[in-house]
DNA sequence: AAATGGCGCAACCGCTTCGTT
DNA sequence: TAACGAAGCGGTTGCGCCATT
């Protein structure tokens, strides 16, 4: 038993949209609003997927999309957005109007991976950076990437919750939703706050959360922390980006 | 002028996350 | 709480255009 597919493939246009079609969509969603995407090809007369109908409104057909010439100032961007959020491409796209998240995808892929690349091997080899690489790599057990991956709650102890606004980085033991979506035990008689903040950007991913919570408990760990904080500081510090991190906060 | 290779972009695919019942 | 459908997301593919030979 395969995957059930998204639509009836059999019979469903693909390919390059015609003006036909994008004129049927823009006229339909101009209509009735955006969603409901898969009764929409029907109700529209349009013979394609409904995801299909989604991304051509989403990536190209959208009021207010920009195309093409990218400037600078947005490359810049890009390049530092990132190097802190990884291949987050809808959350990039989100901090540059009218981009969308295929347009920066596509631009990164055959543009920007090679310049920073090129970028990161000049600068990254400063004093300082090469005694945090070597200080990272004494604990290689304990490396963290800041690969992007959501995180929709963020558990916070009211003791944990002052240190966060008081302070640029996060806590360095702050309790954070476990990767299967459960909440922690021992979390459970805190308080629960459901707000935006820099741990929506990042992920323990390459260590796995155990190497950070023990028994659903936060692990007192001398060498996780500090690594942390100064991981944080680097990136937020290096991009210029503190001001936003903690307007979120 | 024709063939070929490289590049850029739009679109597809399949997995994950979210929201509803 | 589980199940299910819808929507979102990122990786990948394939087509068309253009430069080069």
């Amino acid at each position: 038993m395969g995957r059930k597919p998204c639509c009836d493939k059999e019979g469903v246009n693909r390919g390059a949209w015609s003006l036909k079609e994008d004129e049927l969509l823009s006229n339909y969603i101009q209509l009735h609003g955006e969603g409901r995407w898969k009764s929409l090809p029907q109700k529209a007369g349009l013979n394609r997927c409904g995801k299909s109908c989604r991304l051509r409104w989403m990536n190209y057909l959208r009021p207010g999309i920009k195309r093409g010439n990218i400037s600078p100032d947005e490359e810049d961007l890009i390049i530092r957005l990132h190097r802190l959020l990884g291949n987050r491409w809808s959350l990039i796209a989100g901090r540059l109007p009218g981009r969308t998240d295929n347009e920066i995808k596509n631009y990164w892929n055959t543009f920007l991976s090679k310049k920073s690349n090129s970028h990161v091997s000049k600068t990254f080899e400063s004093e300082d950076k090469k005694s945090l690489r070597k200080s990272m790599s004494s604990t290689t057990r304990n490396v963290i990437v800041p690969k992007a991956t959501r995180f929709t709650k963020v558990l916070l102890s009211l003791d944990e919750d002052d240190h966060f606004k008081t302070s640029q980085c996060p806590p360095s033991s702050t309790p954070v939703d476990t990767n299967d979506g459960s909440t922690p035990e021992s979390s459970k008689e805190n308080d629960v706050l459901d707000m935006p903040n820099a741990f929506d950007y990042l992920d323990f991913s390459e260590i796995g959360t155990e190497g950070i919570f023990e028994n659903n408990n936060v692990l007192e760990s001398d060498d996780v922390a500090p690594l942390f904080d100064m991981e944080f500081h680097n990136l937020t510090y290096s991009l210029e980006l503190e001001d936003d991190w903690t307007n979120l906060l």
